[in-house]
DNA sequence: TAATAGATTGACTAATCAGTCGATATTTAC
DNA sequence: GTAAATATCGACTGATTAGTCAATCTATTA
């Protein structure tokens, strides 16, 4: 594996276990299997590699619901796959789900220009335009539809992590039924 | 002000703006006028600084909830009591809540004892064991339902923060319209 | 082949910072 | 009033750590 890669999956797993303080950048590089200076050879300071890291995550995951994506799709298909992508993909990248919000809820979250950040939520943004003009979904603001998915998709997921895994599947179909029934129109 | 609170008070201030590894003891001392060792005095680490403003910030906003608790209530009034008093309190108090949720994706969660949580917890605990023999709200396993709760606060929350403040009630009130929508008994 | 650029190393440093300690002040208890 | 306990101070230290740097190695290119 190429080094630079191999620090930020060492940089990583370390972030999560012993939070940004708790981590010295000799640790990531002794256990990413280089040198010191190697690891400031790809990033120049610690701040940078916390930022690309996260950067790189959330790239990670838009990928994946992009090649989900389908323009053919109704507004509830859509949404279906959006919600269950996101849902397993955090289940089997739980360090990565969980480093993005451990950024979120620090001071680096600052330092990322808000450009990098809204091409992060581009996929988002998309579909919340799409189902405006769908009418299948109740007239709110975007900003609230935007909030209130993500915050249920967020609570589904930390409901499903406590459960066993063989009823994982069907707590992951319910709670959409529920959120979809939170903010579809009906007719 | 008595010197604890003012240690605790600069704290967060501190810890919010430029997070546990930014915010040397040093600093957070001098900027709340008081010796560096007087920190120590009152705080045996830093760490333990870390975990009890947490701890303190949490037994206010349960104080709070205790007050608005009336056995006499229907679920639905609670219900409504809990979500309000949590999101109104989350909004005068803006830092004491991001900190929360800055503890709590951080390693120091899990340095805070289990009991100490879980007593956190006792007024959540008691609402839903009271909805659940109610017949008011769907049956749902209860850590279900708290984490729906939960994350819904938190995405309203997190929506009202943007908007401008003469409509902040107006939201917060049909955001709870939502919530209960989604998880009310329909007869 | 020779030259250029990039990758890698690890010893080193300058700065920082958590926590100590002995001295002094203030409050409390008797 | 006096003694004990507690609060406060701030200079100091030992350890840690982010980042540097000069040297070496390894492609790449012409």
């Amino acid at each position: 594996m190429g080094k630079e890669k191999k620090i930020l999956d060492t940089a990583l797993k370390l972030f999560v276990e012993f939070g940004f303080h708790g981590t010295p950048t000799s640790k990531i590089a002794k256990e990413a299997g280089v040198a010191n200076g190697t690891l400031f050879h790809y990033f120049a300071t610690k701040e940078t590699l916390i930022k690309e890291l996260y950067v790189s995550i959330k790239n990670e995951l838009n990928q994946i619901l992009a090649t989900q994506a389908n323009p053919n799709d109704s507004i509830k298909e859509a949404f279906r796959k959006l919600y269950f992508s996101t849902i397993n993909w955090a289940l089997v990248n739980q360090d990565k789900f969980y480093y993005i919000q451990q950024v979120h809820f620090s001071p680096h979250l600052a330092q990322i220009p808000a450009a990098v950040l809204h091409e992060q939520s581009k996929m988002h943004i998309a579909f919340i335009e799409k189902a405006k003009v769908s009418g299948d979904v109740k007239i709110m603001p975007n900003e609230l539809l935007y909030t209130l998915v993500n915050s249920q998709i967020m609570g589904i997921y930390q409901y499903v992590l406590t459960q066993p895994i063989d009823q994982q599947q069907d707590n992951i179909e319910q709670g959409f039924e529920m959120i979809w029934d939170l903010i579809e129109l009906k007719k």
